[in-house]
DNA sequence: TATGAATGAGTTTTCATTCAT
DNA sequence: TATGAATGAAAACTCATTCAT
């Protein structure tokens, strides 16, 4: 149990008030990538949290560095949400438990979805250390899965990318209600079983 | 009951340069799209045509005009896929045949991906007259295969859209090879089946 | 007699009216880094310009392009100085006559004095080409006064660019009235003769 | 007539530790101008320093003040090695020795050369009042040198501001190897002897 | 007092759209 | 009519200066 900042070793802690701002743009980033996907402008995130455009830059160089650390979080909840279902027993509801919960971060949070499209190489590269991980979590659920004979043996984690990928797209294009979703996540979790 | 130009009844007919520049410069947006999704610009657009930008402007009045002919476009090959796959004697057949063969061209033409993400909302509107026809060919597919007991009763047109734009973005997002984006258009077919 | 534009011969002719934008842009621009040297700005130019900021952009890449280009015409400005000058009699008054003309110049518009703290390396790499005509140029003076024994042999044409740079910058020191750099332009003449 | 400080005689004496970050911020302003010339910023000085901006901003009240004292302390060097040569005994080595070791000064740091250029007119004028002393001494060596004969009559104090840019420019513009730079001081010196 | 985070006016640059040729 | 030059609002980014810690 390391005291703490095990998310970002490298960079010397940040004032208090430093933290804080740095929070509050982030969160603005979200709500305002959320909303606008690639059409976002620092200038927005500034207002929204509530500091000057400069404050921005001072804590990210440029807009893909920002975009870069939105997909950074999106990679981390990921994988907090795969750990999390580790401690499930049943092997299939741990791996179907991943998904589903995945899916519903995303669908309440639309920056979740909308950050792998505004996001270039760049920012995807910046989000790159933390990937390893996510793919680790994934796979020890996916291998648990195959051993118990629930899920087919010809998906694999190299799958992962596309299926959470096509989850979200077609989240972000169903219209409401929630219902009708959820019901498109169970038919792709029943096509992931065997036969 | 005239022949001619059911789908877009308000124009008279072109000259025969006027339609060939018009061609060049849908197939020129077409490619840019595919190249550089939302960043696509007018100019390369033109270049790409081999006309000047006034031209563009001249056969579509602003960028969400043509991004909204190539939506329309698109509604219009998966219609023709849709109607091509009437023909296919067994229903779930049939029905497989449309998901396959859209995937086919998604994969094939990363536009056909892309067109979905660059277009807003009154691109998206401009395109709807055609999206009945849509509706209406996978509706009878679906029916078919509904009715043979092939597709589970829940999957409805309804949940056409967000299926194909899923595995849009599933195609866009699988690298290389081919064959694994194959593959997870299969275990979502699979997945559409009853149980 | 060629017929025109012997000067950029790469480029296709502009139509008339860009020309004349394109002239009035760098006519500008050599009047604004007269007067503000480094901290020149572009939408000062544009505006003395009489055109919009895109219009300079569609001509110059960026603002290093435009300073290159104004290093560019200052070196073919002394070039034609010391191509005149080349007609004179003398060996001496041709070399001296090109020193002064030059001086006369620099004492004449800011911006030719200017134009070279104003400009990085990569608006001087952009003047390269005709800079090598320049050299030619001034080395035909010097060698014919090399040769008449007027001009200290140990002055060579690779001394020139400090010479002039040097004079440049005592006449943008020098304050009214002109009689006083025109004394410094004759000692520095006279320091070039031998003993 | 208190002895001390006659050089900035309205500050009260600092604090070692204060006068210690002074000098090292002069300092640290000395090599960026060096590197950078007009376009060196304060940050950039602050961290070569190793203090923060603040500190900066307490010593100094805006850039230019920085400036000004860089300016200041150039001409207290001149000074310096003005009134050094007034020791040598023929009244053209003295005056030939002060141009030639400011010119060492020059060749030595690039500082020297670029201040003036980054210099504005506030921060030159801020070192109006030292200007007043190197302008006696250098008047004292160029009038023994003007007795003696062997400097030209039509050479004055005024010219000198001009001489010496015009050199510090020529020199900042000469590539290696010293020896040119130095070839061109002779010359100009040789310009400056009667006749 | 020293620090460096925050500020925001001011720059450069882009690009959809208009309009003279 | 087709062209592509011109436009300028809008976006990204900079940096001298201020101010909370």
């Amino acid at each position: 149990m390391s005291t703490a900042a095990s998310t970002t070793p490298t960079e010397r802690p940040l004032r208090a008030d430093a933290r804080r701002n740095r929070e509050k743009i982030v969160s603005a980033a979200r709500q305002i990538v959320g909303e606008h996907g690639e059409a976002a402008q620092i200038d927005d995130v500034a207002r929204l949290a509530g500091v000057g455009v400069g404050t921005v830059y001072r804590h990210f160089p440029n807009k893909e560095a920002l975009m870069g650390e939105l997909v950074r979080m999106c990679v981390v909840e990921c994988t907090a949400i795969a750990e999390q279902c580790a401690s499930i027993e049943d092997p299939w509801d741990a791996f179907a438990g991943m998904v589903r919960s995945s899916c519903e971060r995303m669908a309440a949070d639309a920056a979740m979805r909308r950050t792998w499209q505004a996001a270039d190489d760049a920012a995807v590269a910046y989000a790159a250390p933390v990937k390893a991980e996510l793919h680790d979590a994934a796979e020890l659920l996916i291998r648990r899965a195959h051993e118990s004979g629930e899920l087919r043996p010809d998906f694999t984690v190299d799958d992962m990318g596309g299926l959470m990928c096509g989850l979200g797209a077609a989240i972000d294009a169903m219209p409401e209600p929630d219902e009708r979703w959820r019901r498109l996540v169970e038919f792709a979790l029943d096509g992931l079983k065997p036969h």
